[in-house]
DNA sequence: TATATTTGCAACTGATTGGTTTCGTATTTT
DNA sequence: AAAATACGAAACCAATCAGTTGCAAATATA
């Protein structure tokens, strides 16, 4: 099983509750009112999302709040900036080339 | 089917397939040169990613290339962004708090 | 103590995934 | 024209996913 970041946010819905929870901390049952799918449904997501380490529990009495651990998102962010990097690479070198080009040209 | 970027992002040899296509474009079999899956299972995340519209072949003779659509990959991007503007907007809510503990401390 | 609420967990279902092997087609090479 | 190459598509398989229903455990309330 990949229990990763990117895993995660895969999903739709798995993408609300972390928006959610980007707000605040929430119990299950409120994080299923804001969703057409069933408890049982929002609470397999949030197993899924605990697994990737991108939630945690909280028990308080017999309630269970959900908050982020936002810091897991940061794997996303790393990933999308390698990925520019190398596109401003590419860029670059599509520059060099057209600079020789022009230099040809004289 | 879901197809979106997040969909296309999700698979770890997806990831790396972005990654080379974002240096340049390549055919099937050169993808398939860097990965240990064979062939045919490197063109089945080639056809999801088109599906995802994140690349686009372009025929040239018998090779096929693909290349990126690094603009779809703004989808993800934006999503972050919006992310991280939820969170900074928690934080402002935190410092509002704390700023009231404050001055009710005095 | 009996009951209601909040929740996780197990069993089951249908759809999708990632992979394989096999085949057909188009293009290049000989 | 024949053989080789590059590739997609189809059929199949095991594993996983998203969802369901039903149930048990813990806590709160009457």
């Amino acid at each position: 099983m990949r229990r990763d970041v990117f895993q995660a946010i895969a999903d739709p819905t798995r993408r609300a509750i972390i928006m959610l929870l980007a707000v605040g901390a929430m119990t299950p049952n409120a994080i299923a009112d804001h969703f057409d799918s069933s408890r049982q449904a929002v609470s397999k997501h949030l197993r899924i999302l605990t697994e990737c380490e991108i939630i945690k529990q909280e028990r308080q009495g017999r309630e269970i709040h959900y908050h982020l651990n936002a810091d897991k998102m940061k794997d996303v962010e790393r990933w999308l900036e390698q990925f520019k990097a190398l596109m401003d690479k590419r860029f670059d070198q599509l520059d060099t080339v057209l600079e020789q080009l022009k230099s040809k040209g004289k």
